[in-house]
DNA sequence: GCTGCTTTTTTAGCATAGGTAAAATTCTGG
DNA sequence: CCAGAATTTTACCTATGCTAAAAAAGCAGC
């Protein structure tokens, strides 16, 4: 017979995922045996998976995951080679929901990339309405201190505060003070979109930079 | 014949990909018609995945999570509820590296949190070795300045400025000014371990304060 | 260099499940 | 109420996910 080949996908990347659990294997000194035996699969199964000769289904590359103790996401989207230096002088900002809250984005988004960034600006007083969704988030308070709501409990952040919690947890945020707040957001799930809101103010002398998330703001 | 059941995970995570996956799909308001029909798959095999009834192929799911928009991790990994609030001043400092680098976590860790955040305090001369690793990166500066090589293309980042980058591209830094710069850290791979490294300060006037991944440092 | 053991690869094979087409059922807008 | 759309269910098939075991390669000790 001949040699079994997986089926091509376009992106190859059965041989990306073989590739990275045999790295991630071999970086926690571990034999395929090992991992076979603690995932409850054939030896020859994980060797065949590494060389990209089979592919597993769900339930087995999560045990493998697990013996390997590392997310499945990680092998399953690998970034691209993209990098976004994102300069204070030339972050662009943008106006999002009512128009009250403005955004400077500092994540770059590259083939493959999950994690999101960006500074958000709440006016006094702004009420966000109570959301939920995938992923997960972190506040960083950069200056201002706010009311964040979650699953109805309420907990006031500083400066120099953080928070990170699940985002399909209902949450909310409220600017209780009379002075403009300004947050660091990280989370794995880009809710803030690319490009979909308006532009409301450009920082660049010129005014003709691109969003940062253009191959990176170069300087 | 009787109803087939896909094979019972501990989590039970085949029932939640499909409810996952039927409501990104009606988020995004399609039918599993067009779903079908864009994955190269029969919209009865959709019906059945939603429903918990089938569990799909990495290829098959790939092709429904493109179809969706959406990264396919979003359906594999979902974070449990917990939340993690870290206060200023209740920060705990760990040492790493051979000492010189301190950094304090903002991230909580909760089941299936991809997400890490630290501030990073380098003193003055301070050089990381060139490394590479999984997942992807970003660098906030909240204070002072910075050179970054990736790739041997060095950059200087300064109080406000950010990069986002992908880890397995090779990376160090050099805080090659006379102060000690912060930096927040974000990232999707613990790369700083959990309580691996040394506690080597604690701000909590009582001394006995927790680690803040510990389920909340709760007010 | 040889040997024995460990680790990995390869082969032959199979049970099942990933996936389909089409029929049946339910839903929904007019 | 009805027609069409959408979803579910049924009957079925074959490709493949995975195995056991043999073969090959790697490696440490002598």
């Amino acid at each position: 017979m001949l040699k079994k080949q997986p089926q091509a996908q376009p992106e190859d990347t059965a041989l990306d995922l073989g590739e990275q659990l045999r790295r991630c294997r071999k970086e926690a000194k571990l034999t395929m045996q090992y991992v076979a035996d603690n995932a409850g699969l054939s030896v020859g199964f994980i060797s065949q998976v590494e060389r990209g000769l089979a592919a597993p289904s769900l339930s087995s590359l999560r045990s493998i995951a697990r013996v390997l103790e590392r997310p499945i996401s990680e092998f399953l989207e690998q970034p691209g080679s993209g990098t976004g230096t994102t300069r204070k002088s030339r972050r662009v900002s943008y106006r999002v929901a009512d128009g009250s809250i403005s955004y400077e984005r500092l994540s770059a988004n590259f083939p493959g990339s999950t994690l999101r960034a960006v500074i958000l600006h709440e006016p006094p007083g702004h009420r966000s309405e109570p959301i939920s969704h995938e992923g997960e988030e972190l506040f960083y308070m950069l200056q201002g201190e706010i009311t964040v709501e979650i699953d109805g409990e309420r907990k006031i952040l500083r400066q120099g505060d953080s928070m990170h919690f699940a985002s399909r947890r209902k949450h909310a945020t409220w600017n209780h003070t009379d002075q403009t707040v300004s947050i660091l957001w990280s989370g794995t799930l880009d809710v803030f979109g690319e490009d979909a809101n308006d532009p409301i103010q450009k920082n660049n002398a010129q005014g003709t930079s691109t969003h940062s998330e253009k191959k990176g703001d170069e300087e």
